[in-house]
DNA sequence: TCTGGGGTCCTAGGACCC
DNA sequence: TCTGGGGTCCTAGGACCC
């Protein structure tokens, strides 16, 4: 999708139409771009750029907060239409989609022909611009449809990859980012059509496991690496986490623990959603100065619940904080899922059982009055005023 | 430039096991 | 005792993507 969140944004506020916008928040708040406006884009505003930054470019730009559930809903309409041309779609992210168009020629003709509906469809039904990529790999299509931005359809002809990839920069292949496009460049290697001069054992000492795959893509060979899986395999999360960056820097334990017990609240909450029980938890620590600490621990029983991991994240957070340094930013993470619960001894069982249905009901208080409806967080007195932003809009307000 | 939040994958070292 | 080889799991950090 072409620039998915400020499209989206001008559809719920047409006046947005054409002006520079800026998606991620208020431009004194500590936080980035997420999408910027063509428009936007003109003045040097890009993603991932520091709000104030794009400020200094672009004073007369529009800031608006990002609606995540808003983008949610026009991904899941984005899927229905692709869904309507092929039954093997992926969505590689919620803007993002690989379609299997094998055997689909009788019903939408040749690829420029079934990519020209599928984007007049996607434009009727959603009012959403995109571009479409056509190729015979996952890798080349992806690299076509930026080609193609904005608005546009780019075919790669069978054959034609190598051709195709040379005259392009290293940073546009998928996996390139800062680092290693400035390792790339100490060498001497700019365009993609250098790196396929190189030794396929060179590459593969010099930048690892993928360092293979990428000198066979950059030959237009689709052999090895992770572009190859099949599309359309559904699988589920891999690691659940929240973390939150406070406005300002805080060394005050009655602000840190309430919103460490609320981040294991958002986690515990979604495991419970994804009937997942996790065994590792990890807390994300960064100070004032940017550096960033993980501490991760594994548990024998494997678990869904709030106050479970809060006990370990409390735990590790006072094992692991230099005392009275300020934190910026503060994390919870789990992953390593188990089958299910284990058997506990008989002791705890009553306890577990009075928190699983006491969370069970918080869910369900949750569902219907928003995510700030109920919190064990709360308890602990802390100042989440800060936070009131967060509670998504088209939701009812706080409520006692 | 003063640096979000949610993810995936990879590397590397160490503990531990047979 | 002067030291193998294969495997798994855990932990920490980092690159990268949107």
């Amino acid at each position: 999708m072409d620039a998915f969140f400020v499209s989206v944004e001008e559809l719920f506020d047409p006046s947005l139409k054409g002006k520079p916008v800026v998606v991620g928040g208020r431009p004194n708040e500590r936080g980035v771009v997420s999408a910027a406006s063509y428009a936007a884009r003109a003045f040097g505003v890009h993603s991932a750029m520091p709000l104030r930054t794009a400020y200094k470019l672009c004073p007369q730009a529009i800031f608006v907060d990002g609606h995540p559930e808003r983008y949610r809903e026009c991904s899941h309409q984005v899927y229905d239409v692709l869904r309507s041309f092929s039954p093997l779609v992926e969505m590689a992210s919620i803007d993002e989609a690989y379609l299997d168009m094998t055997g689909t020629e009788r019903l939408h003709g040749p690829p420029m022909r079934a990519a020209h509906k599928l984007h007049q469809k996607m434009k009727d039904q959603t009012k959403l611009n995109c571009s479409v990529g056509i190729a015979a790999s996952r890798l080349v299509a992806k690299i076509s449809s930026d080609q193609a931005k904005p608005n546009g359809v780019l075919w790669v002809i069978p054959g034609q990859e190598a051709a195709f990839l040379a005259p392009l920069d290293v940073r546009k292949v998928p996996g390139v980012g800062k680092v290693t496009e400035k390792n790339l460049h100490t060498l001497g290697i700019r365009k993609v059509g250098d790196l396929a001069l190189l030794d396929d054992a060179f590459l593969e000492q010099r930048f690892g496991k993928w360092g293979m795959a990428l000198a066979g893509k950059s030959r237009g060979l689709d052999a090895g690496g992770w572009f190859d899986s099949e599309i359309g395999a559904e699988e589920g999360p891999k690691s659940i986490s929240h973390e939150h960056t406070f406005n300002e820097d805080t060394a005050d334990m009655a602000q840190i623990e309430p919103t460490l017990a609320r981040l294991c609240e958002m986690v515990g909450r979604r495991l419970r959603e994804h009937g997942l029980h996790a065994r590792t938890v990890q807390l994300k620590l960064r100070y004032s100065d940017f550096s960033t600490i993980t501490r991760a621990q594994s548990i024998s029983r494997a678990t869904q619940l709030d106050t479970e991991l809060f006990e370990r994240i409390r735990e590790l957070f006072r094992h692991n904080w230099k005392e009275g340094a300020g934190v910026r930013l503060l994390g919870v993470h789990v992953s390593g899922w188990a089958d299910g619960e284990q058997q506990l001894d008989l002791m705890d069982e009553g306890r577990h059982e009075k928190w699983k249905q006491a969370l069970a009901a918080a869910d369900r208080m949750r569902d219907r009055f928003g995510e700030s409806a109920v919190s064990l967080a709360a308890g602990l007195r802390g100042n989440f005023r800060e936070r009131a932003h967060e509670n998504p809009v088209g939701l009812p307000g706080k409520k006692k």
